[in-house]
DNA sequence: GCGCGTCGTAAATCATAGCC
DNA sequence: CGGCTATGATTTACGACGCG
């Protein structure tokens, strides 16, 4: 693996609720839990206070398209904007634009391999 | 959804299964590396090149595979069993 | 240090191939 | 054929790490 893990933790105690100590574990790799019977214990596993996937409206995601055709990147004052509108928090619309850039770059690789 | 591969796909080749071989070398790595179902990037080109599919199609292959597999274990029992003796039988008889 | 960038992933959801 | 499930792909959300 490249080392990075992700926004997962690979098994921990029950969730903290306060939200501290976010970790992971980038080096040690104890190899030991993991008992046969749940192989998948070890495996990444998202944080329990991750806020569940809310699929977005025909509406949002049409004016979210039509900001990033304006600009892949916001500036502060759009964001805020774009967030209002579309009733979606700033963070919310920051993910997106960081998601949709990435849908970009993968829709040009494998355009390039088409041809 | 249907922004991406309505236009850059769905013309010709619709979604297909993948083939058998893609397939039996999927599942054969997953099961051999159950306790960490995480291949690298080198790993995930050499399966794609063997299976015949792209590292996007492997990537996604997996994400679905493990949590389909920690969703419901018990309904992989039998493919997880095939899969394994497959890799294990050669030393041995 | 903050703050936003990319990268790889989980989990949910979508679309439809394929099998009764 | 119509319904249902299996499966591949896409969509949200986030931690780890990088960089200015």
């Amino acid at each position: 693996m490249g080392g990075r893990h992700p926004a997962l933790r690979p098994e921990d105690p029950p969730p903290p609720r306060g939200s501290f100590t976010p970790f992971q574990d980038t080096s040690s790799k104890p190899v030991s839990l993991s008992p046969a019977d749940n192989p998948a214990a070890n495996w990444l596993h998202a944080r329990s206070t991750r806020k569940k996937r809310c699929p977005y409206t025909k509406h949002q995601t049409l004016e979210l398209e039509k900001e990033f055709l304006f600009n892949m990147y916001l500036t502060r004052d759009r964001r805020y904007e774009v967030a209002r509108l579309l009733n979606l928090t700033e963070r919310q619309v920051k993910i997106w634009f960081q998601n949709r850039r990435m849908k970009m770059k993968k829709i040009n690789k494998d355009r390039a391999k088409d041809e | 959804v249907m922004t991406l591969r309505s236009r850059l796909l769905d013309a010709r080749r619709k979604r297909q299964n993948f083939s058998k071989q893609a397939t039996k070398v999927l599942n054969e790595y997953f099961y051999s590396h159950l306790s960490n179902p995480y291949p690298s990037e080198e790993t995930k080109e050499e399966l794609a090149r063997k299976g015949g599919i792209t590292v996007s199609q492997v990537s996604n292959w997996f994400g679905n595979k493990r949590i389909r597999y920690k969703k419901n274990t018990g309904k992989f029992q039998e493919e997880a069993t095939m899969y394994t003796e497959k890799t294990s039988t050669a030393t041995r008889a």
